[in-house]
RNA sequence: GGCGAGGUAGCGAAGCGGUCAAACGCAGCAGACUGUAAAUCUGUCGCCCUAGCGGCUUCGAAGGUUCGAGUCCUUCCCUCGCCA
């Protein structure tokens, strides 16, 4: 009955998403998107979704949910993912979620702060504070009203300043103040994390390969058409990875060898950092990939047998 | 062959006699992250170490001037523009 989730994590271009599949076909399993992009509608091949025609059946939570021109959060995640795995798991099938965004896992199982969420005016006019008096007047503002997180962020951190004055005006209360009460979307349910990795080397080759395949497949055509379609320039998923360069690059800031140079270059740093995220993660047990490899689906196999069938299923973390 | 410009750390680029191991940008490396996270931000970045206003070797090459030279002089090598 005490059927943990299973989580499929690491770096880009390690293989999650085969390696996810194979887990749900053999699990009877459903996914559960944990990238951060791949929620927006349209955006298919810079994201390297699985198309449904790939899906082999199985079902796919949390892709293609919002459109592009939505504000999309980690808080919205978190809930919207916590309520698809009950809905799995009420099927009596294995919730796999499956993901490079470590932001939004850990905003899943171990929670955000309950408190106010974003406030596009307050924003607004602490944006423009920071752009017409530059960054560090903010983080001044931040010293005077919350010591504590105004010495935990960096004067030049815009985003995280303007969050922590948010809060605090929102809720006459620091942001810190707030993350005591932080708690678990999924208190109740263990999860097994697999972290997939591979050693650099291998991820730059996974990784240029990969950008070269996106355009070949198609990738500026897809911009051109979400922009046709109205989707504006400066929408959320058009600031990210791949997205971001290539539209730069239709707009001729460079040429496409160098933009797809660049879009490797920037993929291998997003891995490392992604890697240096999930390196904290507790309890995530590392496989070497690639996911659709026969030996790391192979050994993957070896550990879900034991956490899912048998007494091991019913062990409840801490 | 003649004239002009230039050769500085992985790359680009400052520097024009001392406080230069050498600004700055990029890449690299290390890291932070509680509602934009594929985002945003930080540190480091010649070599050595007991990590310091520490030691050592650098600014095309070789000489020279000077108390002191990326910085001035001479010769040489190499690029790049114009003329032939």
């Amino acid at each position: 009955m005490a059927r943990p989730v299973v989580a499929i994590l690491g770096p880009t271009a390690t293989g999650k998403s085969a390696l996810a599949l194979s887990v749900a076909e053999r699990y009877d399993g459903e996914i559960v998107n944990c990238d951060s992009t791949a929620v927006y509608r349209g955006f298919d091949i810079g994201t390297d979704k699985v198309l449904p025609a790939a899906r082999r059946g199985i079902p796919h939570h949390l892709i293609d949910v919002v459109d592009p021109s939505e504000e999309y959060t980690a808080a919205q995640y978190a809930r919207d993912a916590a309520r698809a795995i009950r809905e799995i798991r009420a099927r009596g099938r294995l919730a796999i979620v499956a993901g490079g965004t470590g932001f939004y896992y850990r905003a899943l199982t171990r929670g955000l702060f309950p408190g106010p969420g974003r406030d596009a005016v307050l924003r607004g006019r602490l944006e423009l504070i920071a752009s017409r008096r530059g960054v560090q007047f903010l983080h001044r503002m931040l010293l005077r009203f919350d010591k504590e997180s105004a010495r935990r962020i960096q004067p030049r951190d815009v985003k995280r300043i303007v969050r922590a004055l948010e809060v605090f005006f929102l809720t006459g209360r620091p942001i810190t103040a707030h993350f005591a009460a932080t708690r678990s979307e999924i208190p109740d349910l263990e999860i097994v994390p697999i972290g997939l990795r591979l050693p650099a080397d291998q991820t730059s080759d996974r990784v240029t390969r990969r950008v070269h395949q996106q355009f070949e497949r198609g990738l500026l055509d897809e911009i051109r058409r979400l922009l046709a379609k109205g989707v504006p320039k400066d929408a959320r998923p058009f600031g990210g990875l791949v997205y971001r360069q290539a539209l730069e690059h239709l707009h001729g800031v460079r040429d496409e060898p160098s933009t797809r140079a660049l879009i490797a270059q920037e993929n291998r740093r997003y891995a490392r950092r992604q890697l240096i995220w999930f390196r904290k993660e507790p309890n995530l047990r590392w496989f070497a990939g690639p996911g659709e490899s026969a030996s790391t689906i192979v050994a993957v196999n070896r550990l879900l047998d034991e956490c899912l069938k048998g007494t091991g299923g019913e062990t409840t973390s801490p």
